[in-house]
DNA sequence: CAAAACATATAGCCTGGGCTATAGTTCATT
DNA sequence: AATGAACTATAGCCCAGGCTATATGTTTTG
């Protein structure tokens, strides 16, 4: 068995990791709204996500809360400086670890769907790795 | 941007691997600690997933009740027929992740950090991928 | 074999992230 | 400009998964 404070310094990683998942899927939502229709409306993003209305109107409350976010009742949503970064950074892993999983081979329908939940537990020795693989196997 | 139910579908899948999460966890854990010490207790279980003891009472009072472990106050937990099949493919999951990172030239110590967060969201036709690429560098 | 040490359980709290049902705003259209 | 449709917000609920503090068992040991 590996050590055991090891162990679970790994666990409390991946906690954490959990814990601003919610926040990078947001952010890089609202950033893909923003470029793609000019605004990111909570009913969009509440569609895209997959879930109620009400539960995007508390997660934007926790991301205003957190910086990374600005919006007034009844607009639509900004983001702040550091949401951008976290945006652009959280957009760049996605692209990463999904081409990354179609160079290996994977159909495109699966890379998408795991990519989704992988991309937030790539540390950036991992991630530099897949984009040595990606720029090997062209 | 992509069609808006699938990435909603994509979204909602990962939300529900979230949800098994902690039971692959626990029931891995408890899996190991039974082969190298003979039982899994409370402690030990704590300990190695760096959670205070009530966490993990609650966590095994949920594993109890969805039939993946079977337990007796003041005495430790065991697998269910289903909690080690659940622990079996979990941790092959966990190995071949393992594997894959350090075959593509990881370096350990972040092997085993990525590949606990990485493990719960590889689907079997990436986990297939993985183990070809682990075959292939051979 | 009693007491101390240790392990486990319970109570009660918090936050996050879901939901439905209801209320309030904004916008478009006639 | 008024009204209906669409959107957004609020209230109030639920469960998971954390925590600390306290109580209750179990084991070890003097």
């Amino acid at each position: 068995m590996p050590d055991a404070d090891k162990q679970a310094a790994n666990f409390q990683r991946v906690r954490e990791a959990h814990q601003v998942e919610v926040a990078e899927d947001y952010v890089e939502l609202i950033a893909d709204l923003i470029e793609a229709t000019g605004e990111a409306r909570a009913a969009d993003i509440a569609r895209r996500l997959g879930v109620s209305h009400p539960t995007v109107v508390k997660a934007i409350g926790r991301l205003q809360r957190d910086g990374l976010v600005e919006s007034l009742p009844y607009r639509s949503v900004f983001l702040t400086e550091s949401g951008r970064a976290m945006a652009e950074r959280s957009k760049r892993r996605h692209e990463v670890v999904l081409g990354f999983l179609k160079a290996l081979g994977v159909a495109d329908e699966t890379a998408e769907r795991d990519a989704e939940g992988i991309e937030h537990h790539v540390s950036d020795e991992t991630l530099s790795a897949f984009e040595r693989f990606i720029r090997d196997s062209r």
